[in-house]
DNA sequence: GCCGTTTTCGGCCCGACTGTTTTCAGTCG
């Protein structure tokens, strides 16, 4: 069972105690909720965690849990799910991933027009809407009848929060929204905040917090918005829109004063609010987006906050960076004091993934500029260093001796260019295929030419996890290997990567001086940041690259340096931080 | 059902919006 459907699961066994008992059965319901998060959100099977013994480890997954996981791996089946889910439909199911539809609703309407087909009930109840059935319902309305047409018919073209978007895509959506805000005189200030300021690798909507003395003005103006498809909801302090594109758009507003608050909570995550408000409860404090209510003195205002380093001050916290909001630590250590200075995009010296358009008959893309385009650009960032590695040349196409001399000509070339420019230096690269048989694709003689090598995978990605890890290690041990590019091979919203054993490849980056690469390309954001996290954990050292094939695209270390964030990781952890001088020293260790 | 720098028992975030209702249930973030 993959970790999606048991994700789902989960889900569907909070559903049924929803809707047979949402009072009694309601710190399960959240238990549940909880635990399917956990389980979407691995980067490994949670099969590997049972073999392992490590299902007690995840958050969320406590000795009950645990248990039917054990009973699942073992028979194939929980019959304590069993007895949870009888008596639902199945039909219940689908209709839950349709915006709108809850436990409750999903319920109602399978039972009263006896739904029982899984596969056809969302074509089915739309069918029924539109005869007009459902408004006679006891409870429902025209309007509910419209609304679930409507939400039918959006779930299918895939609007709303069902695909996430890219962060720079996001970015430039709420840059576009934020500034059409920030025209209305009574737009103070206008923040996109949510997942998009916690830079998570994808963002399901855009989350803007608006500061202003006149709520009603903005939500009209708000609603107003050209580039919308419809109103979502709209109230007196907060609305959501549907944008042109199928994404949804939440707009929250607060006083000025008390702005610091909505920032703090608008930003979340949803874990990392539900902990500190937990904390704070013990300290007789009430958190919410309008700011602190003192539970000991009754009848005592809220306590406003206009800034986010004030509002985690009042509740005993140092100021906690957004990209490490998640629950997973930060709280505690903002109570000592004792966050880690996260690295930032001015600690970087150098980029080591660049790939030019010098002709040297690749095996995949060549670059879109010349070397000397990428020096310029890497002048304009300040950067000491530059490493040039474009894909090794096709070995299908080439015979070694024919590769060993591309590669000599591109040596030649690059010479020539240090020594006509002393501003940055030049690391002479190549990304080179690890084979499926673990053999790099080019030879030792034309390995030569190269003050070190990056090695990545760019075929046969169906490999079991060992197998895939030996290929792996086998790759890497070449003296002149130094870096694993995007080490996972995932592509998001597109292929899922194969499986490594962490501990194995970490065990091996330390031992040999191996590094691995944080890949700033938004397509890819690879390592996850999970996987940074534990690498930073067990100090295996790591680079962020852009492995950019054109001059723009060296703008996007912004986004590797945000992962890197999300995964705890220090100027200490990241080699390209350092002087060219060490960073070559340990090159040629 | 999970969890622990007040607890191994007894807690469990907080608020907004909508539709169908005369005070609330359901959904969402």
């Amino acid at each position: 069972m993959s970790n999606q459907d048991l994700a789902k699961l989960f889900r569907n066994v909070a559903a049924a105690y929803s809707i047979k008992d949402e009072k009694k059965f309601r710190f399960q319901i959240i238990a549940y909720q909880k635990a399917a998060d956990t389980v979407s959100n691995l980067t490994s099977e949670i099969i590997d965690f049972y073999k392992d013994d490590k299902l007690n480890t995840l958050p969320g997954i406590g000795v009950t849990i645990k248990s039917h996981l054990e009973e699942l791996f073992k028979t194939g089946k929980v019959s304590h799910f069993e007895w949870a889910l009888k008596g639902i439909p199945e039909a219940v199911f689908p209709l839950l991933d349709i915006p709108s539809f809850g436990p409750k609703k999903a319920y109602r309407l399978v039972k009263e027009f006896h739904l029982n087909n899984p596969k056809t009930v969302i074509k089915d109840l739309e069918e029924i809407a539109s005869r007009g059935k459902i408004a006679k319902l006891d409870g429902f309305g025209d309007k509910s009848q419209s609304d679930i047409l409507r939400a039918i018919a959006e779930f299918r073209l895939g609007k709303g929060k069902k695909t996430r978007m890219t962060l720079p895509y996001a970015m430039e959506i709420a840059d576009k929204i934020t500034s059409y805000l920030k025209l209305s005189k009574d737009v103070i200030r206008a923040e996109s905040l949510g997942s998009l300021r916690r830079r998570m690798p994808t963002v399901g909507d855009i989350d803007i917090a608006v500061a202003t003395n006149n709520s009603k003005s903005v939500i009209e103006y708000f609603t107003g918005y050209p580039y919308k498809e419809r109103i979502i909801e709209k109230g007196d302090t907060t609305s959501s829109l549907l944008v042109s594109g199928g994404k949804q758009v939440d707009l929250m507003t607060q006083p000025p004063e008390a702005f610091g608050a909505l920032l703090q909570h608008f930003t979340g995550s949803k874990n990392h609010n539900i902990h500190l408000r937990e904390l704070s409860l013990k300290k007789g404090l009430s958190l919410s987006e309008r700011g602190i209510k003192n539970l000991s003195k009754k009848g005592l205002p809220i306590q406003n906050y206009d800034s986010e380093e004030g509002f985690y001050e009042a509740i005993g916290l140092q100021w906690i960076p957004p990209e490490i909001r998640e629950d997973t630590g930060e709280i505690e250590l903002a109570s000592q004091k004792k966050l880690p200075e996260l690295i930032k995009l001015s600690d970087i010296k150098g980029d080591l993934h660049i790939h030019s358009n010098f002709p040297i008959e690749p095996s995949h893309d060549l670059g879109q500029n010349t070397i000397d385009e990428m020096i310029q650009k890497a002048k304009s960032l300040k950067y000491d260093y530059l490493g040039f590695s474009e894909h090794n040349p096709s070995i299908s196409k080439h015979t070694s001796n024919q590769i060993y001399s591309l590669l000599k000509r591109r040596t030649l070339k690059i010479e020539q260019i240090m020594s006509d420019n002393k501003d940055v230096r030049i690391l002479k690269l190549l990304e080179i295929d690890i084979l499926p048989s673990g053999n790099l694709a080019i030879d030792d003689k034309s390995l030569n030419l190269l003050d070190g090598a990056i090695v990545s995978i760019h075929s046969t990605f169906n490999m079991n996890k060992a197998d895939m890890t030996e290929r792996v290690l086998k790759g890497l041990s070449h003296k002149k290997a130094k870096i694993l590019a995007h080490p996972t091979g995932r592509m998001l919203n597109e292929r899922k990567g194969y499986e490594l054993d962490w501990s194995k490849i970490f065990e091996y980056c330390k031992k040999y001086n191996k590094a691995l690469e944080i890949n700033s390309w938004p397509g890819r954001l690879d390592l996850p940041d999970m996987i940074i996290r534990m690498a930073v954990n067990t100090k295996v050292k790591m680079v962020i690259n852009t492995d950019s094939h054109a001059v723009l695209e060296m703008d996007n270390m912004k986004y590797g340096i945000a992962m890197a964030r999300r995964g705890w990781a220090t100027r200490d952890d990241i080699l390209n931080t350092l002087s060219y001088n060490e960073f070559y020293k340990w090159l040629k260790k």
